[in-house]
DNA sequence: GATGAATGAGCTTTCATTCAT
DNA sequence: TATGAATGAAAGCTCATTCAT
């Protein structure tokens, strides 16, 4: 028997992996559209794998359940807001650009990305009562709680609060930011003739010019 | 045949009407128990039935759909809703404690009641109409917007604004409070150590003094 | 309104709990037939439902799942071993003609309906393990003990026993008649050219002779 | 190309098909380990697989289905207990003793392995063959019948009995001992708080004080 | 020969809705 | 009108088996 090669084992796992990725991207990203069209409950494991291009049985192998391709749509969603928000804060050359820029990165992600509000919010009562573990719970916590910490560093240096005040500026904020692109998202702002745009630099000025000098 | 006795035939009309009412309601109350528990995809019209204590046959005379249920359902909430924030606008002595009265008032009503925030919020499976007529989509932000127009009309004499002015400021102050609910009751305030009342206390507050005198 | 005859509302009540008697038994009917076909495991709840003239759907309010279908047919056709035991052992004169007249209806019980022997063993490994609730193997095992108890008094009576003794023997009966049963619906009677009749009178006689007198 | 050396090639040929050997006895360990837990029906390929510590695809070209390893299984089962039930024949030293080793042999053969006696079961899916060919089922009679040889021959020698008549109580000797294994194993016996033993030796003494002398 | 992803049919169960009574 | 059994479709999920690699 000839040596096998190592590097054509190894190439061939690397290969498995990289097939078995793209294997779940198809049924993520087809799980995506589906959810988006019928909603959480709405979206059939038939439709998933429909639109993924394969059978139902074909999904199983990958994830276990449909609330699992939806925590991990969910989980990704969470992380690329990160990185998003974090690049936007990391690049800004002052602690009041940093927050204006964060506060806006996290807008306009979601705003480019409608479905992924939606994502978030099927948290909370769509998803049935033994789809969400504590586990995913407390892990997509941990993923929103970086998210909010750079607000609040910001917050922290800019106004030169103690750390209970800039919690609850933090907590001010995130507030509006999520409910300002509910109201967008929902249409409920064309109620009152306004949009995103208007009401998010409204509502940063005040807080900026609360915070402070510069 | 005798002739009929026309107030025995109204009086018999009347009871029939009346008696329709109560068994809507009985349903009705029955319907929200069980989206309560199950959500609203999760709710079974044999489970409702059970919960109003008829059968699944009697409901649709009275509904024509589980759909229709929900509706009404919604439309009574936004109404009660309007009710309870109009009342404290009314009752309060003069624009600054009607702004606030009318804030609070939208926060307490939800806060107590939090299955009617998740009502709402069915209406878009997430985010967007589905399963709603747009009939009764142009219906529901009717309600809503009678109890926007308090707020603005507050902001409007409080601040002396334009009425461009007073559409954005009521749209900020809109979208922090619908926020605020949902980041109370997703528990992702707790993710801040803060809680509702810090934060309506803050905003307000920042909203109050911005707006000036008295 | 006239006042409602009382009858008439009990015969309406009684057909109801007849028609429902009906419906299970066609059910029961049905999955009898189904389980000899396929076996338990191998009895899918479409072709029971097909078998006994109706949906799927239209089973589960009658039963709650096929496990249940498979109880209450054990369950009755232990009921009717008893029955039929009890009566052959009530109508023989004496001590030593209940014992053999005992023993044979068991015998004839079960050749007559071959499935049923087949229903009692699912009992071991056919049925999933959460299938059989202690409590439904009490209610089986208390069925049962009925009609051996029928087996222990004769024999208890015919040899002057203490109850210790009687006991043993039952006990020796039992598992000679179940396995007669067994080795004669297998086929495995026939490696020896014998037959049912043929062994249960040899071993009929070898006990009686030996418990002695009368 | 070369001459091949005739050696070699026997030699590798013997070393596939040892090395094959091998491979079906890790599947059918794996697969009564299966069967064990999870019944016949219950056990899925994938299972056997994962247990034998191969994959599914490999268990094809080792055995063509699901049932011909039960079959395999069975048989081997069989056989097993014929070499067990046979030397403790052939070792006892008179009639008397080897009858009594022979049905004792078989009592404890099963008693040890409980799951065989329900592999034996299987095969009736119930009470009737399935999914076996008629040349299986014929090949197992064949197998089981020497084992039934042997207690007639040691009846037929110690009763001096007529061939029909060692037939009869071969049979019947059969029958008991399947009865107790199957009343033991599935707990009926404690009903009448009786055991395995008490009951064998039991009858086995009834028998051999008839059969007489010595 | 071994792999393990994929198939396609099958499973049990649930549902909104209908309709004979 | 009220009943509640029945329908027929669909759900999530599993399976023995196949077959390209």
């Amino acid at each position: 028997m000839p040596p096998v090669n190592p590097d054509f084992e190894a190439s061939k796992e690397a290969r498995e992996v990289a097939l078995n990725q793209a294997r779940r991207q198809l049924v993520l990203d087809g799980a995506r559209r589906v959810f988006n069209r019928r909603g959480l409950d709405g979206a059939s494991m038939r439709a998933i794998a429909a639109e993924a291009g394969c059978t139902t049985g074909a999904i199983y192998p990958l994830f276990p359940s449909k609330e699992a391709i939806y925590a991990e749509l969910l989980a990704e969603s969470l992380e690329r807001l990160h990185e998003c928000v974090e690049a936007s804060f990391r690049l800004a050359p002052n602690p009041r650009a940093k927050l204006k820029a964060a506060a806006l990165a996290f807008l306009s992600y979601y705003r480019e990305k409608p479905d992924e509000v939606a994502l978030g919010l099927y948290l909370w009562h769509g998803l049935r009562p033994r789809g969400l573990s504590p586990n995913l719970n407390a892990q997509l916590n941990r993923r929103l709680a970086l998210t909010l910490d750079l607000l609040r560093g910001a917050l922290c240096t800019l106004g030169d609060l103690t750390e209970p005040s800039a919690r609850l500026e933090a907590s001010m904020l995130f507030a509006f930011l999520i409910g300002a692109l509910i109201v967008h998202q929902t249409g409920r702002l064309r109620l009152l003739d306004s949009d995103l745009d208007a009401i998010a630099s409204g509502h940063l000025e005040v807080l900026l010019s609360r915070l402070g000098k510069t």
